[in-house]
DNA sequence: TCACTTTTGACTAATATTGACTAAATGTCA
DNA sequence: TGACATTTAGTCAATATTAGTCAAAAGTGA
């Protein structure tokens, strides 16, 4: 709670309204006027202070009627574990090891054998081919991590 | 249900006429009056929010005594769905239409809420992401018809 | 100084709103 | 019956209204 920059400042101001009500709705540019920044920066607040890895889930819409909405979640207790497995996917990883991944998830309880199953359709050779086998191997990775992050928390 | 802007305000107000009704008619400029829009946002809020996949079916009279009738139907069973999805994704598909093919599944029944989001965390941006995006969207297809295909081994 | 974080703004993308023009159905009247 | 007016709805592109991305500039602290 030092508050030594704005964007410390705009991090409290809004995990203060997260204390009460579980979720907030804030239109960009108003919490930019507010804070007398340019609105990206919003942006640049929630990217580093509201991680799904801190407990928050962030969506959002552009267009008349637009809003960023920010959701505070129930982490699960296993998180060491898909944290651990989001370590071990990194930033490429074959077909042959992500079973292995899914493997454990479903021995952990974490997923159940339909969960794994279509977790494993998604990132089949089929499903990422592409003309390049490296690339296949990162957006099986990219999709693994994805997944994980999801599982981190109640929805 | 958030209704920030006056189209989500006509789809509120059109799918709480269907919860009671199964169909709805109205008469375009009286509901554009109403709302205080121009009579072609009408057809926005339908193209939009109305559409086959959501179950809703849109017939259409001009002239005198003109209508537009709106009516919720019964899905196909699921294997004839699933085979129609796998139609619509085709070989490319946005983010967008794939948060539809989604959802259409889950108001299907044929995959729970927490198996959707299974799902849209590996169709989600991050997880196809790559330099190219039009490779993305045909990445995202392969992954959609990939667990779709499953999915039909299951049902 | 050097690495890291924060701040800024130009450019991009998604969604909503509007209105001019088009198309179809019906009504009217000779 | 046929011509034309009237009354609807449809289409599409321009404009408006949001939020997202990315990299350069500025700040900070060891």
């Amino acid at each position: 709670m030092e508050d030594q920059n704005i964007s410390d400042m705009i991090e409290s101001y809004l995990k203060q309204i997260l204390m009460d009500t579980k979720r907030v709705e804030i239109r960009r540019s108003e919490v930019a006027d507010q804070f007398n920044v340019v609105p990206s920066q919003i942006n640049y607040v929630i990217k580093t202070r509201f991680t799904i890895q801190d407990g928050y889930v962030v969506q959002s819409k552009r267009g008349g009627g637009g809003y960023i909405r920010i959701e505070k979640v129930k982490l699960l207790d296993n998180l060491e574990h898909i944290d651990a497995l989001i370590e071990a996917v990194g930033q490429s990883i074959s077909y042959h090891d992500s079973v292995a991944v899914i493997r454990s998830l479903y021995n952990d309880g974490t997923i159940n054998r339909r969960e794994a199953n279509i977790i494993l359709a998604a990132i089949d050779k089929n499903a990422v081919s592409v003309d390049n086998r490296a690339q296949e191997d990162r957006t099986r990775a990219q999709i693994l991590v994805e997944i994980l992050n999801h599982l981190c928390y109640e929805s």
